[in-house]
DNA sequence: CCAAAAGTGTTAGGAGTACACCCATGG
DNA sequence: CCATGGGTGTACTCCTAACACTTTTGG
């Protein structure tokens, strides 16, 4: 068998909602190739990490976030990908909710944005391809779990949820439908709290399952 | 950066129907680590070809067969699962019809067979993780998809349709819901023929969209 | 009092599920 | 004629989808 050289990277498609729109963490490449070209946030893979920790670790420099939903998304293997040579990158998604997207001053990005998925600039490599296939992903998983609520605050109203399925799905829901659905489904719990919504005040809730998100 | 040293395999789930069984094919391993264990069939990706290249010669090899249902189900790349080294394995998943699985003789597997996957014999690597991976995918894509008509021969009867539903699901089906759901999706067009099946005699059917597999 | 988002029920249609008997053939 | 798998219809439940008005607040 004649020698492989095939590098690897992780690419993490970071996700959050912000002024009622999907967004995705991007940053500036400051190096050839593509340079000055937007690109997702990943890097190598260590060779004494697993993939999911090279994941985290991009995260966390990226984010500074740590205790995120994240999921492996799809290995992307073609050979000229990467015009550098023979790159294998594992993409994966995160999701990050809100209150907890501030972005870190970037210890090797040279400038990282959050850009609408719906308005994405040129992309350098296949990262394109891979929003789109976290998008996809998403999307379906939105209809039989409950990764939806990865993308919200500790608290939040019906009306905030509401608007993450509309924005994600891209279409509109019928408010008292999706309001009966929720509540077949008992995931969600009042609190005792409402929020002032500059007119009537909305009902806060949280999200039922055990407290597994950390400091909110 | 410290300089990377992954090596990249591909590993396949080869699956079947057979016996009214679902099964996987795997080889018997004829050199160090796990020397006589089981093992999925696969290999070292070459420089100069794409993933889905490397799975599906290795398929090739290992069954003769081309024209099949090929998806990518997952990358495992734990830092000590290959006792050799860092080794990251994408993982694809194969559906092959029954009048399309003889075995073919190994070009460099010492000994390949099909065991039920409901009788699996101690697996090398983290193989049998990935299996498990495998039947969950297809259980799922099974009940939003057409991939269970990969698994048949071009002519097939409702009843096979229907074990064949009954058996990766694990459940048993009613055969008036059964049939009623499969006339409702409109994707099976009778044929002229019948199967002679030492009672009475069965409808043949074939799948209705668009001739893609190729010699029957 | 007006604008804006919060909140709330009913009805009709479609999908899923449970269930039992006759038919055609080979031996 | 009998054993075996092939083939068929109906009733009930539940989920989905369509649809409009009242409430509460800030300005």
């Amino acid at each position: 068998m004649s020698k492989q050289d095939i590098r690897v990277t992780v690419d993490i498609v970071i996700l959050t909602i912000s002024g009622e729109q999907l967004k995705v963490l991007l940053v500036k490449r400051g190096a050839p190739p593509f340079q000055g070209q937007y690109a997702l946030p990943g890097g190598f893979v260590h060779n004494d990490e697993s993939l999911e920790d090279a994941a985290r670790r991009e995260l966390s420099e990226e984010t500074g976030t740590e205790d995120v939903y994240l999921e492996q998304l799809y290995s992307f293997g073609d050979v000229g990908r990467d015009p550098r040579g023979r790159v294998l990158t594992v993409a994966y998604y995160a999701l990050v909710p809100p209150d907890r997207s501030p972005l870190k001053a970037g210890t090797d990005a040279a400038e990282a944005n959050w850009f609408p998925v719906t308005k994405l600039p040129p992309l350098a490599f296949d990262h394109r391809q891979i929003i789109d296939y976290a998008i996809e992903r998403i999307r379906n998983k939105l209809e039989y779990t409950t990764v939806g609520f990865e993308l919200l605050p500790q608290k939040f109203t019906l009306s905030e949820l509401q608007h993450l399925y509309e924005v994600i799905l891209d279409k509109e829901l019928d408010k008292r439908n999706f309001r009966r659905k929720i509540d077949a489904l008992g995931l969600v719990k009042p609190l005792k709290e409402m929020q002032a919504t500059g007119r009537r005040p909305a009902q806060l809730f949280r999200f039922a399952k055990s407290e597994k998100r950390g400091q909110g």
